[in-house]
DNA sequence: GTTAGCACTCAAATTCGGTGAGTGCTAACA
DNA sequence: TGTTAGCACTCACCGAATTTGAGTGCTAAC
């Protein structure tokens, strides 16, 4: 059954209400506050039928209604406007994004501070998830009689070093082409290929020829190859949960501090999320210790081939509309500050 | 004056029993539980006066006792008894420190966990303070047509490189030459001296014979040597706190969470403290919101010189003894396990 | 189909007496 | 003079009873 215009009138009253007050809203207020031209018996009939229709819930008998998350779902789906964002919202966004768009790691930071500042929400930012990336070059550098730096720079700019102490001395010319053959084996390949192993055998016995160098060495080289693969998850705004009535209470407030402090636990979860902007509301969410929370993730790339995410997470009364207005308008200015003619985003290991 | 055997005696009683309970003690408890050999009566008058000397506090008139920030002070002074620590407890901190000594931050962030694990209270590390730090040699690596790669190595250890796009192509030579210049300018001279400006000067001239590349090297070389004298704190067992009795309260766990969440305030302070195992108590601390706090710090070395520090957290009440003993362990393992002749450290840039 | 009226419900706030842990004082005792 | 028993007093805490008020559901009339 179709829901009547009047009826997604009331609900849609009764999502604004609650999303402001927080506070259960009755029939009463209803009729003072919004222009819906029905008394309250009225609305009753009416808020009673949505209750018994799944979108509305009863705290107690006596309470006023609360949306459920199928009445999110639908505003979300249908009700939803979008919020265009000011002028000066729009200049605060920009402005703070550039103000120092050559550190890549830095910006994706600001991004989610800048996020939790004008949502007052707990917001977090990913690096790009960099399975896609590929090898570019790897060079072996002489330090010291026993150290020398391995470094690896990947297509995607980003450049990772680790100092490698041999056991013994090492011959220069060994090393450089060791440094050769490396590059001329792996450029090309995907990192996660090469890090998983799946191309190792094959060289194996080229570089076997270089004496023992590469027994010293091809542990940091997959070791390098795994880290840069990480990806690295910022959180802002952890504190603001504290504000919001939903956590008024020590029990709540602590789950959601636990849950967002298995940062690996949650990027993971991050990671698995489909691409795009994703809204997913309490029960919706396939995680137990989220059900009473929203979710609201989007996507930015970097050259338009990387992938990372940016979002925030609330309790499931939340201004949707407002909030991924906001995130899309910052996912099309990461978009835009991290695109290929950019060029200098100057990016640094991690 | 001076305090009467008796009396210390009872305050340690006192302080032993509220830091296991976290209850205001009694002068019945105290006589049953604890053998005194003298009444409840006799206690109380005893009580009475170690709190009119500033040692005991008084909730409420018919409550028990609670020692004060001075008894605290005096018990980690001279009543406190350090506990040595079981060979098993060794054993874990040896072993998990042991687990992933090669990645310099790693090994940090993991002495901070094992930290917070066994004392259940909040734990956080510092990387060194990279200060007294020295450059070692500086290179430039042709990367593309309009890339270069800047790497900056330290006496220390770390490396760190950067990409930097030219405004146009290059000359590999010239690029060589700079590099060679900049290290046979700088190597030996501190990070810090250099990246506040106080040599740039001196030099300035040289480099200015090398065409226009220094123009665009020039303001990354400052900007990664100043990264490179960042430090990273790593915290550890946050929601520890909410086991505490006295942070069972929202407004409580909010500030200390808001203390924590501002990472470069905390960071700072913990610079500004003094070497070694530093213990302030409550109203010691210089901090307003730390007031209700203690913190316990102590610092490791890294090849006898750098320094970082490690430490915890939490209410005054608190087992000092028992934590200062593992911090104290802990930093010795640290201390063993980043001294030179350990030589792998293999670190890595942040 | 809409509305007014009214009985009913129930969470939350308020009040109030009881309970018990603990103190402080006093007077007696060693 | 120091120690102890005794006793009145204090006060947080608990739970029961009461009040309040926001809000519903139902019924009957418009």
């Amino acid at each position: 059954m179709d829901l009547s215009e009047r009826k997604l009138k009331i609900l849609q009253a009764i999502i604004g209400d609650y999303v402001k007050s927080a506070e259960p809203v009755g029939s009463r207020t209803l009729s003072k506050n919004y222009d819906l031209g029905i008394s309250p018996a009225t609305i009753r009939n009416e808020m009673s039928d949505l209750e018994e229709m799944g979108y509305l819930t009863h705290p107690h008998t006596s309470a006023g209604r609360v949306p459920s998350d199928k009445a999110y779902r639908l505003y979300v789906n249908t009700l939803m406007e979008k919020k265009e964002l000011s002028q000066e919202e729009k200049n605060v966004i920009a402005e703070s994004l550039k103000s120092n768009v050559n550190e890549f790691d830095e910006t994706i930071k600001h991004a989610a501070q800048i996020l939790s500042d004008i949502t007052n929400l707990t917001s977090f930012a990913m690096t790009p998830n960099k399975n896609e990336d590929v090898i570019k070059y790897i060079n072996l550098l002489p330090v010291d009689e026993e150290t020398v730096v391995l470094m690896i720079a990947s297509e995607s700019g980003k450049i990772s070093n680790k100092a490698i102490s041999l056991n013994g001395p090492y011959e220069e010319d060994k090393l450089e082409l060791l440094a050769k053959t490396l590059t001329y084996n792996y450029r090309g390949h995907k990192i996660s290929d090469i890090s998983t192993g799946k191309l190792i055998s094959s060289i194996k016995s080229d570089v076997d020829a270089l004496s023992g160098l590469e027994e010293n060495i091809m542990p940091s080289f997959l070791k390098t190859l795994n880290e840069m693969l990480n990806v690295n998850l910022y959180m802002e705004g952890l504190t603001n949960i504290f504000d919001i009535p939903e956590y008024n209470d020590l029990k709540k407030a602590r789950g959601f501090m636990e849950l967002l402090g298995q940062k690996e636990n949650f990027t993971r979860k991050l990671i698995e999320r489909d691409d795009g902007v994703i809204v997913t509301i309490g029960e919706e969410n396939s995680d137990d210790v989220m059900n009473d929370c929203s979710l609201i993730t989007a996507t930015y790339q970097v050259d338009g081939k990387m992938i990372g995410k940016i979002g925030v997470i609330g309790p499931t009364r939340m201004k949707y509309g407002e909030v991924t207005s906001i995130i899309e308008y910052l996912t099309d200015n990461l978009n835009s500050a991290f695109q290929l003619e950019g060029g200098k985003n100057g990016q640094k290991e991690d």
